[in-house]
DNA sequence: TAGATTGTTAATCGATTAACAATC
DNA sequence: TAGATTGTTAATCGATTAACAATC
């Protein structure tokens, strides 16, 4: 939950330096999110001390702890498996590199795609997998398959050598312990929104 | 909290009910997902009394509860705003319908896109909006724009009338109290996925 | 020094879990 | 009736908040 915090810490942090704010107080820093100054405090200390007493915090240092802490401030080599339009949609989508996710492959199943070449990245034979995380240099695999194929792919990439696995497919996938699996499932937002939408009707 | 865990719950007794379960325990749900059996039936039995004692709940019948609660037993009317990549990749994504939510109509600012035909529906200027949304009786407006033009969707989205917003642009909006909200935002799966593989290699 | 704000300890609150009477 | 499992109350735990000494 920590975690969360800080990611929109720092979103809020990088705004205000381009904005020329020099330095920031627990006090603010709660107002713009609804949370408690001790709240902002105690997850900012969590880390080590990043403040200065009856000043507040220095906006660009405290940007740049928080970056470092989150991992920000370095690159992770990232490879795509499937580029139908989920696929496509998420390697033209900005955020990726903006994190630090470098695209580095691109891997497919489908004959007609192979080959291909998208802003200079060759799409690769799933097949290759284990060749292309090897030379790449890939820590990362985003799976971007449908639901039936999810587990087949996570399990090809891990044992390919992957240390993540992003799941954007509509499955649970199960993976061992020291890889890493970060889920993102639209169903249970939508699932939310449609709960609290139902409610309201009440 | 309590609703992300139902969604959870939800897709889990579907499975079951395929698989020909007739009954399940809190103790065997909550096993699943490595939580209490307590937290099992306090969530559940705080929309009502979903079991027999001694025996545990009947699976047809708690996933039609769940599902009535959590508002899947209706439909809900979308419009998709912005049919670039992600609004492409979202408008073929299966699990939309399969949640209840029919996107019955597509709206871009783009002259090449309006008109053109997916699927048998048309996508029709930004501009028409507040007819789309009356004539189509649109409850919810998915926002797959670029973060620049979130913010101004999402107002002409509510001034039409929507009751709720799903973002998917990488940037916060802002809505009145009334209209519900729901942001999947990946940048902030992407930088917990970055802390934790970071923290791994300390 | 006076005013402000941090980092941290202690108090509070809410959520999770254990325990058990009710009951199938 | 005996065994099993619910719904719920009481106990525990963890996270949030208040308060304040430390210090810029």
């Amino acid at each position: 939950m920590t975690v969360r915090r800080l990611s929109v810490y720092f979103r809020c942090l990088a705004h205000l330096e381009e904005d020329g704010v020099k330095t920031i107080s627990s006090q603010e820093l709660a107002a713009r999110f609804h949370l408690n100054s001790a709240q902002v405090r105690k997850d900012l200390a969590y880390f080590g001390e990043f403040g200065i007493r009856g000043i507040g915090y220095d906006t660009a240092v405290l940007r740049a702890e928080i970056q470092r802490i989150l991992g920000l401030d370095r690159e992770w080599r990232v490879v795509l498996v499937g580029f139908g339009n989920l696929g496509s949609a998420l390697f033209h989508y900005r955020g990726f590199a903006r994190q630090g996710f470098r695209i580095a492959a691109i891997v497919d199943d489908d004959a007609a795609k192979i080959g291909r070449s998208v802003n200079g990245l060759v799409i690769e034979a799933l097949a290759e997998l284990p060749r292309v995380v090897k030379s790449q240099a890939i820590q990362i695999g985003v799976v971007a398959v449908p639901a039936e194929a999810a587990q087949g792919v996570a399990d090809r990439l891990i044992a390919a050598g992957v240390r993540a696995i992003l799941n954007f497919a509509p499955s649970r996938v199960k993976v061992p312990k020291d890889v890493r699996l970060q889920n993102v499932d639209l169903s249970i937002e939508l699932e939310n929104l449609s709960f609290h939408l139902g409610q309201g009707a009440r």
